[in-house]
DNA sequence: TGAAGGAACCGCCATT
DNA sequence: GCAATGGCGGTTCCTT
């Protein structure tokens, strides 16, 4: 039997801290014998679970700390605490990774994993609203916002919270194979692997601009996502070099300029779909793509859908569709 | 859909 | 000695 260990501390989310045994708690082998054990534990034997900045209820945690050291796998949920991580649990926490346990975040968890430097050199993801701010704070650490979950090599980060049962089902599957994590997803009612990456939910109005220079440069540029903007323009407007205007990007956001001018356009388009008639064409002119083929060829490659796929997914306009997903 | 040219990215190193 | 900056060149990605 797998043991996974679900770490709680105060102000752990509910949906996230409940996410690793609702999913690892539905595999179970041909004889319908469970596959996976799922404890929580902690550094105290009672914690505050939270949900979207509210205190829900008190919970018991019945494991310490010893859980973690004893556990195959271990799942850091997302907590709505400023506090650090306490340097008993950072501790066991590098410990556990030393003897080569598996160690997965669900969204800002990723945070935490942070702070006892297990990600330092690694590819992460976390909730694409903190992405920068952590991608800030962590600077070794390299911040892909756009990924649904990443897995770098027994060290593994999901985005935010329903990309928690994306990660639980991508271990199911690395551990008993795509047929397990398929029958896991339909008893979630859950698709076995979601296409597109976390950028098809970013709100287009909620892009990330930090403050300072970069923020206002960033401002400057979402002013003129309908013109071609070169990366030379963008480094004049800035009285910067090419080469530090890269830097300042990756500081900021955690990827390159074009990259992220790339994920403002592709907002804009989404947001013209959504909140407009405009033709695919027209769309794709006023989002900066030139023209329609542009538009889907990166529709493709970064959503995982077309634009016309996409405006009925969010506009609920098509035949058999229960509303945005 | 595939090829070619250009642009962007990024590691490395020199300079300030 | 250190940090910030900028240039170079190989590689990757994007556009046409």
């Amino acid at each position: 039997m797998h043991a996974v260990a679900v770490l709680a501390m105060d102000g752990v989310v509910g949906f996230e801290l409940a996410t690793p045994g609702q999913v690892f708690g539905s595999v179970a082998d041909g004889s319908g014998a469970p596959l996976y054990s799922v404890r929580v534990c902690g550094p105290k034997p009672q914690v505050r679970v939270s949900a979207a900045g509210m205190d829900l209820f008190t919970m018991a945690v019945p494991f310490g700390l010893g859980e973690l050291l004893a556990a195959d796998t271990i799942v850091v949920p997302a907590h709505e605490s400023s506090a650090s991580v306490p340097p008993e649990v950072a501790e066991a926490l590098r410990r556990a990774h030393g003897k080569g346990r598996r160690i997965a975040s669900i969204c800002t968890g990723a945070g935490l994993l942070a702070e006892t430097g297990l990600l330092d050199g690694r590819a992460a993801t976390t909730h694409w609203r903190h992405a920068a701010a952590m991608a800030s704070r962590f600077p070794l650490v390299r911040f892909d916002p756009e990924m649904i979950y990443v897995d770098d090599g027994g060290v593994l980060t999901g985005a935010g919270v329903t990309a928690g049962i994306d990660l639980c089902l991508h271990m199911v599957r690395a551990d008993h194979g795509a047929a397990a994590a398929a029958a896991a997803g339909r008893r979630l009612v859950m698709s076995p692997h979601r296409g597109g990456g976390q950028a098809q939910f970013i709100a287009p109005d909620e892009a990330v601009v930090g403050d300072g220079p970069t923020g206002e440069l960033m401002r400057w540029m979402i002013d003129r996502l309908d013109r071609p903007l070169a990366l030379a323009s963008i480094a004049a407007e800035a009285h910067m070099s090419v080469r530090t205007l890269h830097r300042r990007f990756l500081e900021s956001t955690g990827v390159p300029p074009m990259r992220w001018l790339l994920t403002q356009r592709i907002g804009r388009a989404q947001e013209l779909l959504e909140t407009t008639s405009l033709t695919v064409e027209e769309v794709a002119r006023r989002s900066g793509f030139g023209d329609a083929a542009v538009l889907r060829e990166h529709f493709r490659r970064k959503l995982e859908t077309t634009p016309t796929t996409y405006r009925r997914r969010f506009t609920g306009t098509s035949a058999g569709s229960a509303g945005p997903p």
